[in-house]
RNA sequence: GUGGGCGUAGCUCAACGUGGUCAGAGCACCGGACUGUGGCUCCGGGGGUUGGGGGUUCGACUCCCCUCGCCCACCCCA
């Protein structure tokens, strides 16, 4: 049997109903506050991600699903979002051409990873950024919005929004360094992971899950209590402007991130209920990201939501269920067929959801049956003798009533009755 | 990349520990009881080369080896 690629998973009819009710409903929150969607290619020339996200990251080092084209041009699967929408900014010049620079998009990421709880090779991310303004206003209304957006799905007791603040330019380097004395201090109690991560991005240790590491991590300085002035003051204002907006959210001065780009502010949506990957979305400030790029000088801040994760939110909070039929038509032989097939073509365009039993040597019984499977709202029925006498048999599923209708006034019936 | 768990009908699982009743149940599916009327009930039916390969044995779903796949966790991250 042929099976999907690891870690490649079918979004299955049943399960549509929840990705849908999340798109439609972020989409149209998103509008409001003055979004447009942008859409951008699953594949970018590799540097779009080694140049934003890092080339020390796992992601691109060996998590990107990379191929030369016939070429010889070497692209990848876009891991994330951002690097891509960045991109597309510098490229078509949008900053020059839009007067606000407020972007959403959603669509399948790559990873070659070990799959998990949570976790998958394809995923969904619905991302949101916002380019060209610096405010501690603007960067609570980011993080504002993340808490709506969870709070309009239902599911904003299941998170807990946490925030911190990586400092800049001047700030950042002498906390690490900062940072790294504590740890070298501290070497022999951690675990191997962190010493590793001590050379390479010593902010990872704090975010380690051993509880060893985590006693340690515990005493080492926090970076929101060695920002510079400027920093200390814009996070906050942040921190205000969210008070006044009434969002609930927790200071957590272990958050990092794992992206290279982020500066300033950042911020997780976690959850102790979908498995060991408890960052349902994540986002942050990167000043620096669009000139890093080789594009202006441009600010931005954005967040991006894992949608099979806040999926896994969404089911245990309700049931989102697609729309039953509302009319089955049981057919009984060639004619009742044939008379009946231009009837339920002319009630779907008027928009009533119809199903035909296409097999009319079946017996009414196994049609019924079928009905009833279906959760239709009506059955109608019709064999030759209604052909015959221009009238079909009408039965409501629930109540059991059955009247007769002529055939000709089928359409209208309905319309009436479904109204 | 590393560790642990698991692979028996479409689904959930039993039979494997002491190899030798048949490879079984529930759900789902199809049909009948009701010659043209659903849900409940009763009755019947189709379905599995027990993930794949090799070995031990008179005999393996059951024991051994290899392989593939899935799950969970580490790593990393949405």
């Amino acid at each position: 049997m042929i099976k999907a690629v690891r870690g490649f998973k079918d979004i299955l009819p049943e399960e549509i109903p929840y990705y849908r009710f999340i798109e439609e409903k972020i989409k149209g929150i998103l509008e409001n506050f003055g979004f447009r969607e942008i859409r951008i290619p699953v594949l970018e020339h590799i540097e779009v991600f080694e140049r934003s996200i890092g080339n020390t990251t796992d992601i691109v080092e060996k998590e990107m699903y990379t191929l030369k084209d016939k070429g010889g041009e070497i692209l990848a699967l876009r891991p994330e979002a951002t690097a891509g929408i960045v991109r597309s900014l510098i490229e078509n010049a949008l900053h020059l051409k839009c007067p606000v620079l407020k972007f959403y998009f959603s669509g399948p990421m790559f990873r070659y990873e070990r799959p998990q709880a949570g976790r998958l090779r394809q995923f969904h991310q619905f991302n949101v950024e916002v380019f060209g303004i610096k405010e501690a206003s603007l960067d609570a209304e980011v993080v504002a919005l993340l808490y709506i957006i969870f709070q309009e799905l239902g599911i904003e007791k299941h998170i807990n929004l946490e925030i911190n603040h990586l400092g800049c330019k001047e700030c950042r380097p002498i906390y690490k360094s900062l940072l790294i004395n504590f740890l070298s201090s501290k070497k022999e109690k951690l675990c191997k992971d962190c010493k590793r991560r001590m050379e390479r991005n010593p902010l990872r240790v704090l975010d380690c899950k051993n509880p060893e590491c985590k006693e340690v991590t515990l005493q080492a300085p926090k970076i929101c209590e060695h920002l510079c002035t400027e920093c200390r003051r814009y996070f906050g204002e942040t921190l205000d402007y969210l008070n006044i907006l009434g969002i609930p959210y927790t200071i957590n001065p272990m958050i990092v991130r794992g992206l290279d780009y982020y500066t300033g502010i950042v911020f997780e949506a976690i959850s102790t209920e979908i498995g060991a990957q408890s960052a349902v979305a994540a986002g942050g400030r990167y000043d620096n990201l669009v000139e890093d790029m080789g594009g202006p000088p441009i600010p931005g801040i954005g967040f991006a939501i894992g949608e099979e994760r806040a999926v896994m939110l969404l089911k245990k909070e309700k049931k989102v269920k697609e729309e039953d039929p509302r009319v089955f038509f049981a057919v009984l032989g060639e004619e009742a067929k044939r008379t009946m097939i231009p009837i339920v073509f002319k009630l779907r365009l008027k928009g009533i959801k119809c199903e035909m039993e296409h097999d009319c040597r079946k017996s009414l019984k196994s049609q019924m049956r079928k009905a009833d499977k279906i959760k239709a709202k009506y059955a109608v029925i019709t064999g030759e003798e209604e052909v015959k006498e221009g009238f079909t048999i009408v039965r409501n599923m629930e109540s059991k009533e059955q009247f007769k209708v002529k055939i000709e006034e089928l359409v209208r019936f309905f319309e009436e009755v479904e109204r």
